[in-house]
RNA sequence: GGCAAGUUACCCAAGCGGCCAAAGGGAUCUGACUGUAAAUCAGACGGCUUCGCCUUCAGAGGUUCGAAUCCUCUACUUGCCA
């Protein structure tokens, strides 16, 4: 994102307050005594915190409800810590299915830095309340297991500790919990301490499933020092219908442009049920609520324009890859999703689309379904030659019959073609 | 440390010597209908050089003409007892 991008971003002044604000993007699932926070917003700036572990090389949309948040914040005049867990990232918290397997430590490291660089495009780092990066491992890595055990652990119940849904989802079930993961909320906790100690921070943003975490943090504050800070826990984003939010074709969706192109990026946005999508309007864009509210009677009267997924796929892919790539995006699937004549289509304006696909380069006597496996569409020939069975695959806008065809009749001028599976899962092939 | 139960494909879960690439459900994919939506209906859903062949049922050995199914050991999980 652009500093132009953040330079624009607003909250909605029509709200009495931040707090406001937060309630009715429906930002708020749980939080510590709500009329302090309000309060507390509302007053002189405050330093807050939310954290992101490495768990993965990118950032993906479940964590872009927390950059969102922290910016929101920070809009309204708030100090933000962005916190990467290089040590928690090293433990990893407890997922209720199952334990996870460790990574390499050099592995997570390397994640430190794609996060850190993700985490600071979405803040501000100037200005009176600039927001500041940090690293548990700088805290943690120094501490000694004796001095963790003497000076954090005692503050922790076991009884309270194993009441937390994270870790008695675990206990009862038969996949059990390590005392490695068990341990994570202590670790968490300790993150707040240190924050607040070094820099007065009073607030921890994150999800509603990190509930237990967050509140081990001020459990241990109010310990450990006596005093009350304050927690926000967002709600979990989830689709109408029941499947899981963030995902496309089974795959998480990246904030990083070479693991998610902005091109899919803005598909999966297009997408969007018209059921969820003034949810997603109000959690994913700084749109006011009297252009959500538009929107909303747009979908109501004239659902097939699709106007609020236009707008929240602008919105979101702008904000995470800039207006430009966005703007690239939406030719390519203005060119390709057309009435249909590719042909009629000027070979720079197809090229350019089919660099906006996953794309392969081939001779032209490869057959249809290898060129299915080598641009993705497929994940093995078999699945390949199914689908072209179902009827599903098509070149060009043509369907394709034969599973041992080759491009050979149908390449288009420019020697390129476009390869599809289903109605809208595309990709390019450049004949060499 | 002892005893017991368990480990099946993306997830849950059947199977108890051949008819098992392995029931059923969910997720997913495709087709029809649509608005690149939802709902509904139909089909598919280990891999491949696809009327057949190959690799799977925690891992390694073994018994057998033949094993996901029986035996041994290992690892992991859960419960009970110490």
């Amino acid at each position: 994102m652009s500093s132009a991008a953040l330079s624009t971003q607003q909250n909605d002044d029509s709200f009495a307050d931040i707090w406001e604000e937060l309630l009715w993007r429906g930002l708020v699932h749980v939080s510590t005594n709500p009329d302090e926070l309000k309060a507390l917003l509302a007053g002189d700036p405050i330093t807050y915190y939310c954290g992101f572990d490495p768990t993965a090389p990118s950032l993906h949309l479940g964590n872009l409800v927390q950059l969102l948040l922290m910016r929101r914040l920070q809009l309204a005049g708030h100090k933000p810590l962005g916190l990467v867990g290089g040590s928690t990232g090293l433990v990893g918290d407890p997922r209720p299915t199952a334990e996870r397997t460790l990574n390499d430590a050099a592995v997570v490291a390397e994640w430190v830095g794609y996060l850190e660089a993700q985490v600071s495009n979405f803040l501000s780092f100037e200005g009176d309340n600039a927001a500041r990066l940090v690293n548990n491992l700088d805290w943690t890595a120094p501490l000694s297991a004796i001095d963790f055990l003497r000076d954090i652990g005692k503050h922790f119940r076991v009884g309270t500790m194993i009441k937390k849904d994270a870790v008695s989802a675990r206990l009862n079930s038969d996949a059990g919990i390590s005392y490695t993961e068990f341990s994570y909320q202590v670790l968490q906790g300790l993150d707040f301490l240190e924050l607040y100690r070094s820099y007065g921070c009073v607030l921890q943003t994150g999800g509603s499933d990190q509930w237990g975490n967050l509140t081990s943090g001020t459990d241990l504050i109010h310990k450990a020092e006596g005093a009350s800070v304050h927690a926000i826990g967002t709600p979990l984003i989830t689709n109408s219908d029941g499947t899981k939010f963030g995902k496309s074709e089974g795959n998480a969706v990246w904030l990083d442009g070479s693991m998610t192109s902005p091109y899919a990026f803005y598909q999966f946005w297009l997408n969007t049920d018209d059921a969820d999508v003034i949810a997603r309007l109000k959690v994913f864009t700084f749109l006011s609520r009297a252009q959500i509210e538009e929107l909303e009677a747009a979908v109501a009267t004239e659902p097939f324009r699709r106007a609020a997924q236009r707008a929240l796929a602008w919105e979101v892919t702008s904000l995470v890859h800039g207006a430009d790539a966005t703007q690239a995006a939406i030719d390519a699937a203005a060119a390709l999703f057309g009435d249909g004549d590719l042909r009629a289509l000027d070979d720079r304006t197809l090229q350019s689309a089919l660099r906006e696909l996953p794309n392969t380069t081939s001779p032209a006597s490869t057959p249809i379904a290898q060129l299915l496996v080598d641009t993705g569409l497929s994940p093995s020939l078999s699945a390949a030659r199914r689908s072209i069975g179902e009827g599903g695959v098509y070149v060009n806008n043509e369907r394709v019959d034969d599973d041992a065809a080759t491009l050979e009749s149908s390449i288009l001028p420019g020697r390129m073609a476009v390869l599809r599976r289903g109605k809208k899962t595309l990709a390019g092939v450049f004949v060499e």
